[in-house]
DNA sequence: TTTGTTTATCGTATAAAAACGATAAATCAA
DNA sequence: TTGATTTATCGTTTTTATACGATAAACAAA
């Protein structure tokens, strides 16, 4: 059993979904926050940072990146990463059309 | 290995986390949009149209419920659920804050 | 060239999520 | 009361996510 209905599901759909999930985890949202808020945008830094081994962090940055929040450039040994602004906005958007059309039937809840 | 860091988080942190975590799953963005759309609200309505089995989907509802988003009356054997808009109206604006102050160090990308 | 620094990846272990059949619980209808 | 209907929960299996040590890869600096 446990055989994935993911993709039986909307186009629509799986794409929020996966927008949501590479959020649903709180030191993705903490990368997200350092990424913003620092000028430097190294790995090391956010390992400084949070409470995580270099591996899991290197791991939560893949997962940003594959979903396109963030991109990265390579600069000799070290890495950096910033947020992809276009993307991100555009998910965000996308997201928060999902929210404003379930708003639209508002007045038909019923408990 | 693999025990949760989770709670070494921030709150703020570990509550939007918690919120994108429950709309991570394209069933459960498919059922917010049903009781959206639908008068009844009633669970055998959801099994009919999701491909899932009934436990399932009321698993899913249960996670729904549990994070807020739903809220839930028993109509004798049946059951009614619609969205909580109080509760998502005030999710959706600390998700959307959170992207907002993201946004506010936009000109310090570095990539 | 050698050494040190930084990051990605591999392998692995544990935890959590997803899915469903079976069954219990609750109620309506006959 | 009995039977049918509806949903929640239990138990279980499979899959996915999380976490990290060890190591490889890539480069800078000496």
């Amino acid at each position: 059993m446990a055989i994935a209905k993911t993709n039986e599901f909307s186009q629509q759909e799986q794409d929020l979904a996966a927008f949501a999930k590479v959020l649903s985890h709180p030191a993705r949202i903490a990368i997200m926050k350092v990424l913003a808020k620092e000028n430097g945008c190294i790995c090391g830094r956010i390992v400084e940072i949070l409470p995580l081994a270099q591996a899991t962090v290197s791991q939560h940055l893949k997962e940003l990146k594959n979903a396109g929040l963030i991109k990265g450039t390579i600069e000799g040994p070290k890495s950096c990463y910033c947020i992809d602004w276009l993307v991100m906005e555009r998910l965000m958007k996308d997201f928060n059309g999902m929210f404003s059309s379930l708003q639209l039937q508002k007045e038909k809840s019923c408990c």
